[in-house]
DNA sequence: CTTTTGTCTGACGTTAATGTCAAACAAATA
DNA sequence: TATTTGTTTGACATTAACGTCAGACAAAAG
């Protein structure tokens, strides 16, 4: 079986993707997503028996781009610092396309109770944690436990895309007023991370 | 009407906000609220005729207590540094208890295209963002646009507290260790803020 | 005690969402 | 061309969520 690609199981998975990662729109239908692919509600069963399996993978799928984003900055043999903006740049394209990625697998978690697949602590985690010490030991990095740096530099990231709607509408926000300020940010995050 | 005050109608309310803002279930039904407050599912319609008109008040009610709590720090005649303090202890505290209020509101936005009630630019707000401006100019904080000042302060509260249970799952976070870690970023916050 | 009034409950009907299935369809293969 | 095989569709049944309503209940007023 699964001989004949048409192409339509890819495209309910990326429409799913959108609705739900990019529209922050978490509790769409299987109608929702079927009318917004172009396909018949019922090809969804056909292919991934049920709403929660389709679910169920794509929630997986999303957790395991996190962890291949993650580990390609952390694994890379550039210095800290470039390290460091180099990230920066991958994860702010990244969040351009998919702002509500990580909200959505916060409200799956909180919902529905999903578990992560695999559960190691990530070898090439520790290898980062050590390089922010050592930042940190160099006086590169102001004194802090390594996870908050971490924190720190998703927080500084991800947040303002995440509650863009609700400062659109709190602060009158335009569009272009929007994109000049996340320009601005590239450099700040930098500066704010180190010295 | 209205004359005897059971409770019963703030009961919902309060149980609504916790379902919401505290356990991030989004997607919730009037059972799961009614069964979480200890009553019949129907007093919802009795108090509220409509489960999306329980959703607005309570949508509402988040929204103008974020005005609230964020005027409060607005308008306090404290010197710059010492009002933001303040505003952190503050915000960290209401975060502590509602965690996914933000992500809710975001959510509903995207879903039921929920919007404010009043569209005042908030004449509090423009007398903050002159005061930031000022701190600019005295070289108290970096070179900036005052909106990304409150950008920075704003994504670096919420943004762990947020999206602490992925973190949890992702890097095996005891409560203890996460603790420690809000503990020591009260200051680290303030640190990266000035200078 | 009786009546009124506000609050709560359970039964019912309606609607929306999901899943199953048989049949239609189209693309390979014989 | 005929047949097989994988894909898609629409009709149907099932379930869950919501709202309405009549009546039960309890507290205040008479």
């Amino acid at each position: 079986m699964a001989v004949r690609d048409t192409g339509t199981e890819q495209l309910i998975k990326d429409t799913a993707k959108r609705i739900f990662f990019a529209e922050g729109k978490f509790n769409a239908t299987t109608q929702d997503i079927a009318d917004a692919a172009g396909v018949a509600r019922t090809v969804i069963n056909y292919y991934f028996r049920s709403k929660d399996a389709l679910f169920k993978l794509v929630f997986k799928e999303a957790m395991d781009d996190m962890k291949v984003r993650l580990d390609e900055v952390l694994l890379s043999e550039l210095a800290f610092k470039k390290k460091i903006i180099r990230f920066i740049d991958v994860f702010l394209m990244e969040l351009s396309e998919y702002p509500y990625k990580e909200a959505f697998m916060i409200s799956e978690i909180n919902t529905h109770g999903f578990v992560m697949p695999d559960k190691e602590p990530s070898l090439a985690l520790k290898h980062f944690f050590k390089q922010i010490q050592e930042a940190i030991d160099r006086g590169e990095v102001k004194k802090m436990l390594p996870l908050n740096f971490m924190l720190n530099l998703f927080s500084l990231l991800a947040y303002p895309l995440l509650t863009r709607p609700l400062f659109k509408q709190m602060l009158e926000i335009t569009d272009i007023k929007f994109e000049q300020l996340m320009h601005e940010r590239k450099k700040i995050i930098v500066e704010m991370l180190f010295v």
